[in-house]
DNA sequence: GATAGTTGATATTTATAAATATCATGTTTG
DNA sequence: CAAACATGATATTTATAAATATCAACTATC
């Protein structure tokens, strides 16, 4: 939403700086599917604001309340993004997000579905749900 | 269900046998409020056929699926209990399982609600929720 | 009433997730 | 076209969760 606060300014070495954490840790969190930072044509990454506060939290989940990396991603797994998206039931049938269980839905494709014409880096479900304490009330609002 | 796979009929020392594994791990399992084996009027556990299935499943998401203790927990704390026993909007309010999202609901006290009334250890919520695998497919049938 | 098995608690070990270091290669920028 | 910084990949270190061992006190069972 802030322009500023998603405006992706900062470089890896830069993002690492202000986090006190390292390079690679960075790449891991990525790969592990939890950000999306963004990239420029030539493949380097560029974290917003919005990005950093978003790995400040999920850090505190990592090291302060002690659920792993694999739990958070099986927690966000749970987000009901198809309530959120408004998808149809037969998209639903052929959505591994809706199927599966195990990782975020941003992690997935999104061929040949309602998804697939959108950015998922920009999209409500994953901006809206950087920390995993909020599942909870997300879901209870569907619920 | 099963009045068989319900029997309380092993020891600790059994049990552990049966799994596996060391009595100090089946005491922690409960601590942390993964399973409510039986207990004798004397204190003493006895753990159920149900029980034991129970853990084996407990065994393989910690160990297969590395998803840690506190995020099963976390995950467990996500069951809508509250949609199950049909809670009203006042009972709600005032209970921790709605509240909070950092452990099953088993595991609280339950003083001045509808669950006072009943036993966690028979209660639908606990006996069918022993998979955290099955917590989506559960939240689905309630969105 | 003696033996075997239980209790909870604390201390220790083991297994492994999380984080980092290092690499050869590629890209940006002054 | 160097110097600085990026890339992904692999190897290593570090931090800590998970599991176990051990304890003195208590309970069951024969």
């Amino acid at each position: 939403m802030n322009r500023d606060n998603n405006n992706p300014v900062y470089t890896i070495s830069a993002a690492a700086e202000l986090l006190g954490i390292s390079i690679p840790t960075l790449r891991m969190y990525e790969k592990e599917g939890l950000i999306i930072p963004f990239k420029k044509e030539s493949n380097q990454r560029r974290y917003s604001q919005a990005d950093l506060d978003r790995i400040k939290c999920i850090r505190e989940t990592i090291n302060g309340t002690k659920i792993s990396i694999e739990g958070i991603k099986h927690l966000l797994s749970l987000v009901p993004c198809w309530k959120i998206k408004n998808c149809s039931t037969d998209e639903r049938a052929v959505c591994e997000a809706f199927i599966s269980h195990d990782k975020p839905c941003w992690t997935y494709s999104h061929k040949n579905n309602l998804c697939s014409e959108i950015s998922c880096i920009t999209c409500e479900v994953y901006t809206k749900l950087s920390d995993c304490k909020k599942v909870k009330e997300t879901l209870k609002s569907y619920l």
